[in-house]
DNA sequence: GTTTGCATGTAAACCGTTACATGATTGG
DNA sequence: CCAATCATGTAACGGTTTACATGCAAAC
C-alpha cells in the first residue's frame, strides 16, 4: 500500500542476536554488579527506578536468580534472620561480572516498543469523541502524577552526594530520557485536548 | 531504601482487567473495522504504520485472526486467485464490531514499557566510557534514521486528500506521539554525546 | 483485628518469537 | 539463475503474567 515501504531496520554494532534476548538475565548481572541483593530487593529497585522502561513480576526475579546460580554467575547466601524470613543473598561471581561487560559491548536490536494507549488512540476514530477526550485527560493525569514523582525522587537525590558518581551519571541519563518522552508526550496530549475542546478534530457524524 | 517509594500506579477508568490483556485481538479488530483484510495485508500495515509502538508476527497473526474466526468476531471469505495462493480475506461481524466498541471505551492500565536501549544505558557506568559512545551514537544514527522516514510517509500522505477524516485524525495523532519523542530523545542524546566529547562525564577511573 | 511489609517460592496459562514447510510468479 | 514477493500455516520454545501457597511482625 504504502510506496515508501515498511519502517527500515536497524544495523546492530555486532550482528549475532541467537535466538532469546533474555534482557531481565542482564538487568540482574547489572543490579548484582553494584551489590549483592536478594530477590526481593530486586523487585523494589524495579519498582522504584527501572519501571519507567524494563519491570519483572516476584517469580520471574526468582526463577531467574535460580537460572544465575546453574550457570555460576551469582552465588546465594543464606542470611539468617530472626523474627523475619530468611533472606537469600545473591553474590556475583567473576563469570558473572564478565558476561555483563560482554553485554554492555554488544549492541542493542531497534526492538518495536508497545504501548497500549497509542494502540488504542490509533482506532479512536471508531468511537465518539467523548471517548477520545477521557481517554486523553486520563492520560494527561498519568503524565502529571509521573513527572510529579520524578520531580520528588530529584530532591531526594540532590541532598546526598553520590557514591560513584560513574554509575549515578548513567542512571541520571536514563532519567533525563524519561523525562524529557513525559513532557513530549505532556505536550502532544494538551494540544490534542485543546483541539477536542475547539472542535477541530472531526466527529463520527461527518464520517 | 527510596523513602519516595514505588512508582505509583494508575487508577484505570474502568477497573476490571480481567487476565490476558490480548492487545492484538483488538488491534486486529480495529483494522477489520476499517476494511475487511487477509493475515498478510494486516502484517504489512504492522509494518508500515503500527510498528512503532506495537507488531506482531505473521504466526501470531495467523492464529489470532483463527481465534476471532472461533468466537464469531470475524468471518472469513476465501478470494479465489490464479498464479499465486488464494486470500482468506477477513470481514468483521457485528459481534466483533461490538466488541471493538467495548474495547475503545475501555481505560488503559498504565503498563511499563520495555526498553532494552535504556536498559542497558542505564549500566554503562560498569563499562568504559567508549561502549557507551558507541551506543549513544548507534542511538542517534536510529533515530535520525526513523525521523527520516517519518517526513517521508508525511509528504505522501500530504498529497492525496483523506477519505475517513475522522479515523485519520487519530491516527496522525498517534503520529504526533512519536514524533514528539523521536525528538525528545534526540535532543537528550545529542547533549550526552556533547557531555561525553567535553570530558563532562565521569569515566572509571574516578570510580 | 485487619492490612501492609518482609521473604520465598511453585504451577499453569498465556503471549511472543523463531524455525520449518510449501509453491508459483515477477524482477534483477 | 537467484532473490524477492505473494500467501498461508504448524511446531517448539522461551519469556511473561497470574494465581496459589505460607507465615510472622509491625503498623493502623
Amino acid at each position: 500500500m504504502a510506496t515508501t515501504g515498511a519502517r527500515p531496520r536497524a544495523n546492530s554494532q555486532a550482528a549475532e542476536a541467537p535466538a532469546a534476548r533474555n534482557t531481565l538475565r542482564y538487568i540482574l548481572l547489572g543490579l548484582l554488579a553494584a551489590r549483592p541483593m536478594t530477590g526481593y530487593d530486586i523487585k523494589q529497585r524495579f519498582d522504584a527506578a527501572l519501571a519507567y522502561y524494563w519491570n519483572a513480576d516476584r517469580s520471574q526475579i526468582y526463577s531467574a536468580l535460580k537460572a544465575l546460580t546453574a550457570e555460576g554467575l551469582a552465588e546465594p547466601e543464606l542470611v539468617v534472620q530472626d523474627g523475619r524470613p530468611n533472606r537469600k543473598l545473591y553474590v556475583l561471581t567473576e563469570a558473572g561480572r564478565a558476561e555483563l561487560a560482554r553485554w554492555l559491548g554488544e549492541g542493542v536490536p531497534e526492538r518495536y516498543a508497545k504501548d497500549e494507549f497509542l494502540a488504542k488512540l490509533f482506532f479512536l476514530g471508531h468511537g465518539d469523541s467523548e471517548a477520545a477526550r477521557l481517554h486523553l485527560e486520563q492520560h494527561r493525569a498519568d503524565l502529571l502524577r509521573e513527572l510529579a514523582h520524578l520531580e520528588a525522587v530529584k530532591q531526594e537525590y540532590a541532598q546526598r552526594p553520590a557514591r560513584r558518581p560513574q554509575l549515578l551519571a548513567y542512571q541520571l541519563l536514563v532519567r533525563d530520557y524519561n523525562e524529557a518522552r513525559l513532557r513530549a508526550d505532556l505536550a502532544v496530549t494538551e494540544r490534542a485536548l485543546a483541539r477536542l475542546a475547539a472542535g477541530e478534530l472531526p466527529t463520527p457524524s461527518q464520517d
